[in-house]
DNA sequence: TACCCGTGGCC
DNA sequence: TGGCCAAGGGT
């Protein structure tokens, strides 16, 4: 089935365009560390680290994650705190939970090896169509599309498709020509080689045409549309929350509480804080009034003589948070106890202990500031 | 379906 | 500076 607005390409002309980027792939990929291999294990932790994540990025944490754990077995085997803390800073941290359990579900269901059947590890946590078909294309060799945002990029500017590419027709319009270019010249290179085009030539703001070997045939290069390809949806304001963060600290170390194990942040570890939405255009709260709701909210919990240390805006995809660092120099002996009905777990930690607790990056810059205070002063940790 | 889930880099 | 975005998945 073709996508009524996508320009169909004919069979001949798709095939020569096929080899020419295979050709052009053989030519131009990249030496990346999971090309070295063709151990399904690393290429799919490859995959999930990738997930919404640039290569310069996962580079070290792949390294580090398979040194640790480098089997299947291995990391089945882990401690689930060992698995978040190699992911720390890597963001989406649901996803390093999540291939954790599927490790132990390969290990239980089919001792450790990869099932021959692909919708059955389609069906392990954390893994989605994209994830399957990349791994058993790849490391397996079977011809099963792998559609992410690199090839939906391609295509959808390569046909000229003016729909949203994640409508069941053009997904099956683009996945019948993955599918016939995997059969004339092999999954692995195919899902790669377009893959390494959206990520090389064919990028979101930038596109070079002419190092490009589909662009003979390019519906968007023909009518100068690339930047309007693929078409997106518009995105929503994200919403201000003002965080207020409490730090306590004796004897060198300082109180640090864990995140509940749902939502976001999932069991990662941070200063004591509360939170509350700013209405849309507010100005931000003034030390004043971030002081007077530290000492109501606080105050419940026994903490006193409060005082601003800092402050450090965060940006996520989709909300912002606006945080106030405060000192108490008081608080009452039942303070932890408070904190943990309040929190998962709390716990006195010196900075050398606090690589052992996988930190929020937020948390690790104010933590940072507070420790030198200095250095930091003309960082962005407390501009606002 | 639309929203939730992190981080860092780029222009 | 602010918005956008990068090899997505879960709900």
């Amino acid at each position: 089935m073709t996508a009524p607005s996508a320009t169909p390409v004919p069979t001949g002309s798709m095939n020569e365009a096929g080899a020419r980027l295979v050709a052009w792939y053989d030519r131009h990929r990249r030496a990346l560390p999971w090309r070295d291999t063709s151990d399904p294990y690393r290429i799919w932790v490859s995959e999930v680290m990738l997930q919404q994540t640039r290569v310069e990025t996962v580079i070290p944490y792949y390294h580090a994650f398979l040194e640790r754990f480098p089997t299947v077995h291995a990391l089945a085997a882990a401690d689930s705190d060992d698995v978040l803390r190699l992911w720390q800073g890597l963001g989406y941290y649901r996803r390093a939970r999540h291939l954790h359990e599927a490790a132990q579900q390969l290990v239980r269901q089919w001792d450790g090896r990869f099932p021959a059947d692909i919708r059955a590890f389609r069906r392990l946590p954390g893994v989605g169509d994209y994830t399957a078909g990349a791994v058993y294309s790849i490391a397996f060799g079977e011809p099963v599309p792998a559609i992410d945002g690199n090839v939906a990029r391609v295509f959808a500017r390569w046909l000229g498709i003016e729909e949203p590419m994640d409508k069941p027709a053009v997904r099956k319009s683009v996945e019948a020509v993955i599918r016939q270019w995997q059969q004339a010249f092999g999954p692995s290179r195919v899902t790669q080689a377009v893959m390494e085009l959206g990520a090389t030539v064919c990028m979101p703001r930038l596109w070079r045409c002419d190092d490009c070997p589909l662009a003979a045939e390019c519906e968007a290069r023909r009518g100068q549309r690339q930047g309007d390809l693929p078409v997106r949806r518009a995105r929503g304001a994200r919403p201000v929350m003002d965080v207020l963060a409490l730090l306590v600290h004796g004897g060198g170390r300082v109180l640090l509480v864990r995140r509940p194990a749902e939502g976001l942040l999932a069991d990662m570890w941070q200063l004591p804080a509360v939170e509350r939405p700013r209405a849309e255009s507010a100005p931000s709260p003034t030390d004043d009034e971030l002081l007077a709701w530290g000492r109501e909210a606080f105050g419940a919990w026994g903490c006193d003589g409060l005082r601003v240390l800092g402050r450090a805006r965060h940006e996520f995809t989709h909300r912002v948070w606006d945080v106030t660092l405060l000192e108490a120099s008081q608080w009452s002996p039942q303070a932890v106890r408070e904190l943990e009905r309040t929190w998962v777990a709390a716990a006195w930690a010196a900075p050398d202990e606090w690589p052992r607790y996988p930190l929020a990056r937020v948390y690790e810059r104010l933590l940072h500031l507070w420790l030198h205070p200095a250095k930091s002063a003309d960082s962005q940790v407390n501009r606002v």
